[in-house]
DNA sequence: CAATTACGCTACCGGAAGTAGCGTAATTTG
DNA sequence: CAAATTACGCTACTTCCGGTAGCGTAATTG
């Protein structure tokens, strides 16, 4: 066990992860998700195809991986609800609008409809500690912080998919409104 | 030109759209968006796929034909906008429950983000008349009635990408109280 | 030194989108 | 009826992508 503290013998693995996101987000940034392929994505971080599959399993738990470490953890800055939630919209609003970021979202998340492991890594590395933290953060049921989840991000997702551009800020303001409505 | 209406000579086509769209649907629902091939569609509707192609030019195009026909017409059934926002939203959860078309939607609408000619065709065979029709219902600006669409198709569309299931009925209950609170 | 693990590289497999070309079936027109 | 025309089924093919296998080599520990 304890395979994280355990230095253990042979050749460390190379500081290379986020020259692998960066190249990732910037494949999916200009070729879409589809075209963003594994090998264009190995050549563009400077590394071998095979490197990527020994890191991660998939193409799925790569963008997957991206996507978490382009999010990072939740900014909870406020105990007042309305605060909180405004900083958290905005933040996912800017977080979709970066290059990559929504296209590669999109992409994952439907490639999840069609493979339940890939749902799974989804769910668990991405939507979960999310919900984790704004459902203490609020003080709601799951269901009902889902929900949000589901309106936030649904709709943030959808107008990228439609108009391929993300959401302007009017518009951004709208669905924070909106969501205020209901959490009140 | 009235393509329509010239019967032209030569072996006219097959009435075979609908057995198409069925295959199609029931393709998707059961192998998912990306395992729902061509060559599988074509054989589920005893079909050659060269046919498939003759008709629509991409998997894309023939799913997006697909959404139009399974989802029709929008139900305006009425004057009061309540009443109106209401069916179409509970019209609009159930088309997404149906076999297959959630994850269709959510196939072709990923695949949009990375193909804008399949944008194109999403955008102005889809959207385009429901945008038209509620906007003229509602008496709203395109810009709100297309916020509308984001959040409600956005919604629906999210947890059933990320849950794998379609939305229950309490939580779309909830939406629909949500956009009516915005849209009164 | 040996042992171990990671990397780069080349080559490959399986499958899916889309195309080409042929023979044949179903029509309209003369 | 015959010719022209268009659609269909079928087989075969190309291209491309996700993912794997195996080898030689580089970096680390003991």
């Amino acid at each position: 066990m304890q395979a994280s503290t355990s230095p253990a013998a042979g050749r460390p693995r190379s500081d290379l992860n986020a020259d692998v996101f960066a190249a990732t987000l910037r494949s999916v940034d200009e070729f879409g998700y589809a075209g963003a392929t594994m090998d264009r994505i190995a050549v563009a971080a400077g590394v071998a195809k095979t490197t990527l599959y020994r890191r991660w399993p998939s193409k799925g738990a790569l963008i997957t991986a991206c996507l978490v470490e382009a999010f990072g953890p939740a900014p909870v800055v406020s105990e007042d609800r309305d605060e909180l939630l405004t900083t958290a919209i905005r933040w996912g609003a800017a977080k979709v609008a970066e290059p990559g970021v929504g296209a590669a979202f999109a992409g994952v998340f439907t490639d999840a409809v069609s493979d339940p492991a890939l749902r799974e890594i989804l769910s668990t590395e991405l939507q979960a500690p999310y919900l984790r933290v704004l459902q203490d953060a609020l003080g709601e049921s799951e269901q009902r912080v889902r929900f949000a989840i589901d309106v936030i991000m649904g709709t943030l997702l959808h107008r990228m998919g439609i108009s391929g551009e993300p959401m302007a800020e009017d518009d951004v303001e709208a669905l924070i409104a909106m969501v205020l409505g209901v959490f009140r």
